[in-house]
DNA sequence: ATGAAAGCGCTAACAT
DNA sequence: ATGTTAGCGCTTTCAT
């Protein structure tokens, strides 16, 4: 038993004019006597006409709404891209339907096919941790679906890309730590074919090159699915502190990543910062509050967000094919705490 | 530029069968030969044919999705929820669209306007801070839209509802202060109309009555957003510090007054636990890494969302008209840590 | 068992 | 300036 809408047809029947001429008053058309136009929307006022926006998609194909996919919302730097997504789109008139892939790669297949059928008018997608084979955003994206990627990006595809700059971000940390007297430095990161793996790790080789510092392979640590599924960190974190020559830093590349650090080795009884420096990558707004407190690498999440839904806007709306993309790289900040502080 | 997909009519051309055939056949109608069905299973496998949900919705006035309204993802307790939902919208075949009302009232109704008119089977929605009218809600319901409510919940609507054992969690906190030493407990909550704040408020001053401690306004001070404005927090803990008698602890009724409250009497250098207790309503994840470790109760957010979901599923598929109504009401858990610990 | 046709609510090309 | 008509993709009633 659903309820029933007034459509266009009641107010056309109501004033006794046609639908079309009910449409074209609702929409400002050109061609309408400014009479017509007054009574169809004081009528429809008083009624609380909604166009239904169903209707609407499947007449226009478009909905004037756009899907975002991230892997998880439960994530402060997600959930702050999507802040800055929906300030912008909020403003620009769309609607923002939010869906996590739980960095499974059937689930982001999945929910972009959702999206797709349901009209969204664009996609902005990070790309989850398991996603190799991009076929299923080719084709959408082949038959003209605007896409903007944003964080975990990929090269297979020609299209805007908005990051931060986390070569810079892990360089920053990994020159910290060592201008703060650390030298043994390791780094914790998740998957290691995704983007951002990879920014993040040549700005720690860089920084480390940079200083004199031979680079050791075995100091860096995957986390595939980045501390989400059980045990992954702690594992990672034993496997450093059982090293013959265990490390006296840490770098981590993501939220849970580093609050999982920070977990483990107070556990291990691993004094922080004094047998152990830490600078984490995390959009968390407690760092403050952590024991100790972190320094950590700040990602601009909401400005992220602003840029990728203006990107994409950019593209929906523009009339001609657009050929060229750009990369936009947004910078990240350094906040020292006592984490990574030599007593 | 938009993309063509395959639809019912190419296969029906593609196999010289009518459209309405081929319908039945894909959905496993009564009278069809098995053959032509076949067939048609076939070939639309082949094409990878995905029915179009927009024109499905148009026709059935349904659409296998249901809509959520939060007022915010960036916190632990509603994003936990929503993974809940998901789990169990997912099983069931129901699509999930997340969205937020920033604690606006004015967000929440286009929410859940909109979410309507893209014909959500089913609405999930904890009301935010300033709602006070529901006649945005009523109005939905009375059309015959399925309303579950869950944690922020109404009187003012039968229909079913899920919420925490919030009396009981502020009782237990208070009462784990109480006999952890402290008598001068003060209360840090939010809006003081939601339903929450009513019933936590009421569990705080039950176990002081049962304890002989008299109850005292001024302990109780209320931040109408939550944290979420600036400085809020630091003021309401500013006032309850400059208290000519100064409690002695805290019960904080949310996730970000607990931190923002740990953050504030940090940086006024009281120390905690020792000058100060504090119990915190919170699901965050990393309790365990604050300074000092933060003693909680934590609600059962997981599972709130799973049944929210069941039950608007029940109402949804429900054949006859459901009129009685259920409050699930579920156990939330005390964790002992160093914040409520007398040194 | 299959097809023809109507209709969900809306828009727009094509009359007039 | 307004009306008529067709059609978006799908389901379903009514013929056959």
């Amino acid at each position: 038993m659903k309820f029933e809408a007034i459509t266009i047809k009641d107010i056309a029947k109501a004033l006794g004019l046609s639908t079309s001429t009910v449409s074209r008053a609702l929409r400002d058309s050109y061609e309408i006597s400014a009479e017509t136009r007054r009574l169809v929307l004081e009528y429809a006022e008083k009624l609380n006409y909604r166009p239904n926006p169903i209707a609407q998609s499947l007449k226009e194909k478009r909905s004037r709404s756009i899907g975002i996919v991230v892997c998880e919302i439960a994530n402060n730097f997600f959930s702050q891209v999507i802040n800055g997504i929906e300030s912008v789109a909020y403003k620009k008139g769309y609607y923002v339907i939010i869906s996590q892939s739980h960095e499974s790669f059937e689930r982001e297949v999945a929910n972009t096919q959702y999206l797709a059928s349901r009209s969204v008018d664009g996609l902005l997608i990070s790309l989850s941790t398991e996603t190799t084979d991009l076929s299923h955003l080719n084709k959408l994206h082949d038959k003209g679906l605007p896409i903007v990627f944003f964080d975990r990006i990929t090269e297979e595809m020609a299209t805007h890309k908005v990051i931060a700059n986390n070569f810079n971000g892990a360089y920053q940390a990994t020159e910290h730590l060592i201008q703060a007297g650390f030298r043994r430095i390791a780094h914790l990161t998740i998957s290691s074919h995704l983007s951002i793996t990879k920014e993040r790790l040549a700005g720690y080789k860089a920084a480390l090159a940079d200083h004199n510092i031979p680079f050791d392979e075995t100091l860096v640590k995957y986390c595939r699915y980045g501390g989400l599924i059980e045990g992954e960190t702690d594992q990672a974190i034993e496997s450093l502190l059982n090293l013959p020559q265990r490390p006296d830093a840490i770098v981590t590349a993501s939220d849970k990543l580093s609050t999982g650090c920070l977990a483990a080795l107070a556990r291990k009884k691993v004094s922080v910062p004094r047998d152990m420096g830490i600078v984490g990558f995390t959009n968390s707004p407690v760092t403050e509050i952590f024991h100790p407190a972190l320094t950590c690498i700040r990602q601009p999440a909401f400005e992220m967000g602003q840029v990728a839904m203006e990107m994409l806007i950019q593209l929906i709306e523009s009339k001609h094919p657009i050929t060229t993309f750009e990369t936009r790289v947004l910078n990240t900040e350094l906040t020292v705490r006592a984490s990574s502080t030599r007593p």
